[in-house]
DNA sequence: CCCCCTTGACGACAGATGTAGTCAGACCTA
DNA sequence: TAGGTCTGACTACATCTGTCGTCAAGGGGG
């Protein structure tokens, strides 16, 4: 049931609205859109497309419709990490270990997990 | 430096380039584009492209052109790395330590250098 | 000299994406 | 009742990507 591709800006829409949980088209254009100077039927049509790509539901609420993901950030999160890993990357998480090795750029929090991550692979290597 | 943005294709072409050193199209056509199905021209089009995005420098040598990289593999991979945490993860990139956590697809070698990588972060924070 | 093959340069076309304008109907509100 | 204001559905259009077909120039072989 995997989904369909996505642009860049659908993917940053689409990451908006399962932050809010849900939300219509007036308040994603109002929220996400205005800050970026979209017009609000842009941001009609990419939630459409959305939903048409499978990633939103929606329903009629007091008369107007209320768009919600269809998957939770974490799910959408993994599948797009994993398609760039196999597409671009040739299935390969090496290119990006070293670009975290070549970057400083690593949050105490993401160290820790990064920590967990290790500690995680080392004990299922020992079974 | 700033790199145009490159296509999937456009990037498997440019990584097989630069594993040969360089290529003509011919050789490419031979070695990329026939075992893809993709005709000659369709491997001219992109290198052409690639050129003209900078990724690509070509050269006259005895009659024909040889198209070599203008950056290294390892250059490649960490600009397509760094504008995918920051294009498409928004900058952060907790979604990729997640991925690898929830995905049991890390070899030896990567987690090898998982390690070192993590061993160097936690000197560092000790600074 | 004529023909065939390789190489380069162009032009083309379809699908995906980003961005909008416009129109008709539902709803308020003066 | 006559305007505004939202909302949805459509249509449109430029760019980027992936794929080609074709044409012309340069070199060999006959």
């Amino acid at each position: 049931m995997r989904s369909k591709s996505i642009g860049d800006q659908e993917l940053t829409l689409l990451r908006y609205v399962a932050e809010q949980g849900e939300a219509t088209v007036g308040q994603a254009a109002e929220g996400f859109g205005a800050p970026r100077g979209l017009a609000r039927s842009t941001v009609l049509t990419m939630m459409e497309r959305l939903r048409a790509k499978g990633y939103l539901d929606r329903r009629q609420a007091e008369g107007v419709f209320r768009y919600a993901p269809r998957e939770t950030a974490g799910e959408l999160l993994h599948g797009v990490v994993r398609d760039f890993v196999l597409r671009t990357l040739g299935g390969s998480v090496s290119p990006f270990v070293a670009y975290l090795t070549e970057t400083e750029e690593v949050s105490d929090a993401e160290l820790a997990e990064l920590e967990r991550l290790v500690a995680k692979l080392q004990s299922k290597r020992k079974e």
